[in-house]
DNA sequence: CATCAGTAGATCG
DNA sequence: CTTAACTGATCTACTGATGG
């Protein structure tokens, strides 16, 4: 049976939490920032409530520039903790609508509704709009549904009609409803690749279809040109990723002072690699790759990075491969730097034969 | 030639 | 009046080395 997928998106997610949490705001913009905390406004908008949005203000923008467009709206910090634990409670009820549920981001879920509704659209648009009815009663939160034949076509619908959208692309129909829309609709479309089509006068996904596949290859390499090929025609096989795991963890922060001096770094990345271990070892996650990266004040990335043999086996050995890491960053650093991370990866990878010949060669 | 390590780059919110 | 401002987390492609 072909199959039914829904995708929600819940509308201007953080901001609108934070207009729940303070109702004497309806009706005014309101911007969920991202404070750097090196001086008073550095920082980025993480979310904008409808109202901002009228006005301009976009998600990471910088906070000064969302002040210019909106000089009355209420700045509010992110919250992740209190909107994850929405995120939780929302999509937990989904679970009741679909056969399979896939919690994509925090404010992002796929339902698949194919043995529910046994194939039948006009069954799956009941179940979404139930659902969404539900979510705006017992959170007063809106959320956009997308329903479709896969993944891809479900979330360019679901981001079709905002806020409050309700959209359904039947198999028939998958053809004209993809072909006026600009490219950087479909998922992995940033401005970047939109430039580099619309050097070569694509922009909307028909125009994207008119492309061979060899052409799309030779312009983006195999993995994304055969992604460009499938998605401007609707297709996509991906099944929905149930028990997804992050590949890798990370760390980064701007700091109050540019420096290039390791010890003026030391205390802080200590700090923060004894977090980073903590967090991935209550989750029972041992790692291999270790990174660490810096940007510079011309906002230049560096990173360095070693995989070890045997998983880490403490903060200690975490602290001290960080430490090597760094210090050669630091030395080859052409500028000062403004931020740094830490990363840590390969979680539970299987032991390497090459390692255990080792041992009996 | 397939795989792996290290690195830069891109996307998204 | 014009310009610049600029987080944080994650995934993926590219490149060069290495072993089968």
């Amino acid at each position: 049976m072909p199959r039914i997928v829904a995708h929600v998106d819940m509308n201007a997610f953080f901001a609108a939490i934070e207009q729940n949490a303070h109702p004497e705001w309806k009706n005014e913009p309101i911007v969920v920032c991202v404070f750097s905390g090196r001086t008073l406004d550095s920082g980025v908008v993480s979310s904008a409530s409808y109202d901002a949005r009228k006005l301009g203000v976009r998600a990471g923008m910088p906070i000064v520039q969302a002040k210019q467009l909106c000089a009355k709206g209420h700045f509010v910090p992110v919250n992740h903790t209190l909107y994850g634990q929405i995120s939780d409670q929302i999509f937990t009820r989904l679970f009741a609508y679909g056969d399979a549920v896939e919690m994509a981001s925090i404010d992002e879920a796929y339902a698949d509704l194919t043995q529910k509704t046994q194939g039948d659209y006009a069954h799956a648009e009941r179940l979404m709009r139930e659902f969404q009815q539900k979510i705006q009663k017992e959170f007063n939160l809106g959320c956009s549904v997308g329903i479709a034949p896969n993944k891809l076509l479900a979330k360019i619908a679901s981001d079709f009609q905002k806020p409050n959208g309700f959209t359904i692309v039947k198999p028939e129909s998958v053809q004209s409803f993809l072909d006026p829309l600009p490219v950087k609709s479909l998922l992995g479309i940033g401005p970047k690749t939109e430039q580099q089509l619309v050097e070569k006068n694509i922009h909307t996904i028909a125009q994207l279809r008119a492309c061979g596949a060899g052409e799309l290859v030779a312009l983006f390499g195999a993995a994304r040109g055969q992604y460009f090929f499938h998605a401007s025609r609707g297709i996509d096989e991906s099944p929905l990723e149930t028990n997804y795991e992050k590949q890798q963890r990370s760390s980064i922060w701007t700091l109050q002072r540019d420096t290039q001096d390791w010890n003026e770094l030391r205390a802080l990345v200590r700090e923060k690699a004894l977090e980073l271990w903590d967090e991935t070892a209550a989750q029972g996650k041992f790692f291999t790759q270790i990174s660490v990266v810096g940007v510079d004040i011309a906002l230049k990335q560096m990173t360095r990075s070693t995989t070890l043999n045997v998983a880490c086996v403490s903060s200690e050995q975490l602290f001290s491969e960080v430490e090597q890491l760094f210090q050669s960053l630091l030395s080859n650093a052409p500028l000062p730097l403004r931020r740094v991370g830490l990363r840590v990866g390969g979680f539970a990878s299987p032991p390497k034969q090459k390692r255990l010949n080792e041992f009996f060669g």
